[in-house]
DNA sequence: ATGACTAGTACGACTAGA
C-alpha cells in the first residue's frame, strides 16, 4: 500500500499539477493539506474518475485537509479532539481497508505558528499538546496507524539548508522541536529518517528568492508510524522533482510503501 | 542587508503562508 502526503497549497490552483502527479505516482492513499476550499467546492469528480474515494474537511480560504483513497475508507472523523472551540480544519482520520490488514490513517496540517512568540505560536503549541494526546491513544490501540502531513516542524539542523536562518522561527524554535520529539519519543518511527540519513533532503522550498534553484529547502512534511505500522514499512521517499514543474506547490509529496 | 512569491477574496489591496 502506497500512502502519500502532499500540501497542495490550494486545490483550485493545483488541480492540474495534482492530477498529473497522481497519474504517475499512483498512490493508493493521498493525504492532502491546504486545500483552501469548502467541502462543496472540492472537485471530487476529478478524483472519483480515477478510482479514488474522497473525504474532505474543508474551510473557506484557509487550511483544509482531505483523504483520497482507492481502498475503502471506514470510520472517517474530522477535527483534532481536545478543543471544541477550534474551528480550523487541520485534521482528518479514517481507517483504510487493505487486502490483509487495516490501518488507521490521520492527515494533519499543523499550525505554522509565526510570528513567535505570540498568540499564533501559543495555538501551535497547544495544538501539539492535543496531537500528543491523540498520538498516545493510537499507540494504545496497538494497531497499524500513522499520522502524516505538513507538521510545520524542522526536526533537526540537517533538515534545513540554512538552519541559521530559522533559529527564531516557529518551525524550528526549541519549544516546537521539543514538542515534536515528545510525540516521537512515545514510540513513533519517523519514516523518512528511519531509511535515509544526512542533509539535503527537503519537502518545502519557498517561492521567493530562487529557493528551489538554490536548493534552499526545509524538511517539514513527515510520516509518524506506530510500531505496528513501522514493522510493515518497505520504503519512504520524497518526490522532490515535482517542485520544478509548472505552477508547483511550495511543498512536494512524501510517500511510504507499507507491506499490508 | 534587503527583498523577493503565491493563493484567496474579490476587483483593491489586504492576509496568510514558512
Amino acid at each position: 500500500m502506497k500512502i502519500a502526503t502532499f500540501n497542495i497549497n490550494g486545490i483550485k490552483a493545483r488541480l492540474p499539477a495534482l492530477l498529473a502527479w497522481l497519474d504517475e505516482a499512483q498512490p493508493d492513499v493521498a493525504l492532502l493539506q491546504e486545500i483552501k476550499s469548502v467541502d462543496d467546492a472540492f472537485p471530487r469528480q476529478d478524483f472519483e474518475e480515477r478510482g479514488y474515494n474522497v473525504e474532505t474537511h474543508g474551510q473557506k480560504s484557509f487550511n483544509g485537509v482531505a483523504i483520497l483513497s482507492k481502498l475503502p475508507l471506514e470510520d472517517v472523523t474530522r477535527g483534532l479532539p481536545g478543543d471544541e472551540s477550534d474551528e480550523q480544519a487541520r485534521w482528518i482520520e479514517a481507517t483504510v481497508m487493505g487486502e490483509r490488514d487495516a490501518i488507521r490513517i490521520c492527515g494533519l496540517y499543523l499550525p505554522n505558528g509565526n510570528p513567535a512568540p505570540g498568540p499564533k505560536y501559543d495555538y501551535k503549541l497547544a495544538w501539539m499538546e492535543r496531537l500528543q494526546t491523540r498520538a498516545q491513544q493510537l499507540l494504545e490501540g496497538e494497531m497499524p496507524a500513522l499520522m502524516a502531513g505538513d507538521y510545520n516542524i524542522i526536526p533537526q539542523a540537517e533538515d534545513a539548508a540554512r538552519p541559521q536562518d530559522w533559529t527564531e522561527d516557529a518551525l524550528y524554535r526549541p519549544e516546537s522541536r521539543a514538542a515534536f520529539r515528545r510525540i516521537l519519543n512515545l514510540g513513533f518511527t519517523e519514516a523518512f529518517r528511519a531509511r535515509t540519513q544526512g542533509p539535503e533532503h527537503y519537502s518545502f522550498w519557498d517561492y521567493q528568492a530562487g529557493a528551489w534553484q538554490k536548493n534552499n529547502g526545509i524538511r517539514i512534511d513527515h510520516f509518524l508510524l506506530t510500531p505496528q505500522a513501522a514493522d510493515k514499512m518497505v520504503d519512504c521517499k520524497i518526490d522532490a522533482h515535482v517542485r520544478g514543474r509548472e505552477k508547483p506547490s511550495d511543498h512536494v509529496p512524501v510517500w511510504i510503501e507499507l507491506d499490508i
